[in-house]
RNA sequence: UACCCCGUGGUGUAAUUGGCAACACAUCUGGUUUUGGUCCAGACGUUCCAGGUUCGAGUCCUGGCGGGGUAACCA
């Protein structure tokens, strides 16, 4: 749908060929030999559902491989069965799918190499690479020393072979009480990264893992894990952020001291960070938890499930990350990079509807109490295959409060008290009289239709007239619900400089309005149907209710609101 | 303070690996338009700083400065 058009000119400007530093990097592996076909993972550890930081990594994986003609695999880091559950397991494919990818052959586990594993951690403790350690956490914390201290050896660093592997055995037998005692690599505890010095490579504890079992009581830590699940599986270049880039000489070095594994190479990139969001699975566990928001899937939520529910195709939400690029440097993206993207797809497939949020009625007094004149409305202007649709123009009609100004600004298109306005798709519009009640509140308007002037035409005298307004016929009209939704934060950078949710949250973030009134061909929309509503933006059916709910994924480009800020 | 990584318009990415700093978004200005949408055109930079190598440096070297990460039996 957003193929580019090729370049006419021939001229070696061709976007198609450019390369992030990731792909320079396979490129020399490829050519050097060093790996034949590109596998790569995307490995969620199943503690909670994925957002759009996911996503970009979802389609970084799964893109690079596909370019490279090679596969990705889905592999669920389930090593810490305390925080983990199936329901994440099924959610998190689920989120995949919707977005398009498919992984290579059936869904991976690091628990399917815990037998593995405990092999190689046995092979490392004959080698006198490993043993195991009686420090409790808190004292393992304490001779780990810090950034600027070197640390010290452990207490039981020098046991021997023989009795670390008998102490492993019975740790896996469950002969010991849970963090009473570890398997620690023997590395360097005065190495300048902190990773190196002995880092705990198995822990005790008795935690029932959703695929496992009870099988196990110890559990293999991620630096133990990843690589080496990476290895059995044939990774060849394992993708994973910044924060990884402390662990990679302890990834390399178990890679180099057991037998018989391939090198997967691992290259980090800096996360995705957005305006006006937040991607801490921490901090959105606190929106959740407070009641902030409805749930997980909250269409404010930066959650896949989330953004769905907001209205957000997959293929939005692809066509912005392939646009993102790939770096380690750490930088913030713009939000309208996101809203833009979903612009752009619904501009060209979503269907136009007039839909008034907040109704004013208008009379036209010029009309029968039983007129119906019927007109065709465009479906989609940027599909001309889409072809028309009957709307009905009668004596009382509603349209938008915001349409309608006593004291009108400067360059105020619409109506006005003696001005005119074009209804969409339908005639000009006098106002000669505004309704009010005893309050003052305008109630209704009393309008004339200027003859002559549908289809465009203005008639002799009256002048261009330049305000289009949209609306809904009164006796047509279906009643729904809308939700309007906002940015989530009122910051760009929520939760920046120590300040806390309350502080940042927007307290506009939704806005629910009762009582707009719908043309009647969106009564019965499917749920989950998307829709332009002229002039509003980008709506989406609730799915669920059986009264029309719609929400708002995203307004349409408001130059006026622009303009009118200004002043 | 130790180690690792990163500094290119407002934001984010490019720059054929040493050869006229390009693209997208944002912002502003115009044009088209029965959506103040879409679309089209234009404007907006002494590549963090200082030295050095070179005919030539965003790119290489040295030294600063600035930002991020790291001290879970989390991933």
């Amino acid at each position: 749908m957003s193929t580019a058009p090729p370049d006419p000119e021939g001229t070696p400007t061709d976007d198609v060929a450019r390369k992030n530093f990731v792909e320079q990097a396979i490129d020399a592996d490829l050519a050097e030999g060093e790996a034949a076909a590109v596998l790569t993972r995307f490995p969620p550890e199943p503690n909670g559902y994925l957002h759009i930081g996911h996503a970009k990594a979802i389609c970084v994986n799964f893109g690079i491989a596909a370019r490279y003609g090679g596969s990705c695999n889905l592999r669920f880091d389930d090593t810490n069965p305390a925080k983990e559950s199936q329901e994440f397991v099924d959610a998190i494919q689920d989120d995949i799918r919707w977005l398009g990818f498919e992984w290579a052959g059936a869904p991976l586990h690091a628990s399917d190499y815990f037998e593995e594993l405990y092999g190689f951690a046995v092979q490392l403790i004959e080698k006198g690479l490993a043993y195991v350690c009686d420090l409790s956490a808190e004292e393992t914390r304490e001779y780990r020393g810090t950034v600027n201290e070197a640390g010290r050896n452990s207490p039981y660093r020098e046991r021997s072979v023989e009795e670390n592997l008998d102490l492993f055995t019975r740790m896996r037998a469950g002969e010991f009480e849970d963090g009473a005692r570890t398997l620690r690599a023997r590395i360097d505890m005065s190495s300048a990264n902190l990773n190196m010095r002995d880092p705990v490579m198995y822990r005790i504890a008795r935690a029932h893992h959703q695929r496992t079992g009870d099988a196990w009581c110890i559990y293999p830590m991620y630096d133990f894990a990843h690589g080496q699940s990476d290895a059995i599986e044939g990774i060849t270049h394992s993708l994973c952020s910044l924060e990884f880039e402390n662990h990679r000489p302890l990834y390399d070095w178990f890679l180099e001291n057991i037998d018989g594994l391939p090198h997967p190479r691992q290259i980090e990139f800096a996360r995705l960070q957005l305006s006006y969001t937040i991607t801490s699975k921490r901090k959105l566990q606190e929106l959740v938890a407070s009641g902030s928001v409805s749930g997980w899937d909250d269409p404010r939520m930066p959650t896949i499930r989330g953004l769905r529910r907001r209205g957000y195709t997959p293929e939005a939400v692809r066509a912005f990350c392939d646009g993102l690029g790939l770096t380690k440097f750490n930088s913030t993206h713009d939000m309208h990079l996101l809203e833009n993207a979903l612009r752009s797809d619904l501009n060209a497939r979503a269907l136009r509807r007039m839909a008034v949020l907040r109704p004013l009625k208008v009379v036209i007094t010029n009309l029968e109490e039983d007129a119906r004149i019927e007109r065709q409305a465009v479906e989609n202007p940027e599909d001309e295959g889409a072809g028309t649709r009957p709307v009905h123009l009668t004596r009382e009609i509603y349209i938008e409060r915001d349409d309608f100004r006593e004291d009108a600004p400067r360059k105020f298109f619409r109506l006005k008290p003696d001005g005119h306005v074009r209804l969409r798709y339908g005639c000009v519009l006098r106002c000669d009289e505004v309704v009010k009640d005893d309050t003052g509140e305008i109630v209704e308007l009393r309008c004339s239709m200027v003859e002559g002037t549908f289809d465009g035409q203005t008639p002799e005298g009256l002048g261009k007239v330049k305000g289009i307004i949209h609306w809904v016929s009164a006796a047509d009209a279906v009643d729904a619900t809308v939700h309007l939704y906002d940015h989530l934060f009122r910051e760009p950078q929520p939760l920046k400089d120590g300040r806390t949710l309350e502080d940042d949250l927007n307290p506009d973030s939704l806005e629910v309005v009762t009582g707009a009134k719908l043309e009647p061909a969106l009564g019965d929309a499917a749920g989950g149907e998307r829709f332009q509503f002229e002039r509003l933006g980008y709506f989406v059916r609730a799915e669920g209710e059986t009264e029309p709910v719609f929400s708002r994924a995203v307004t349409l480009r408001d130059s006026w609101a622009k303009l009118e800020k200004k002043g």
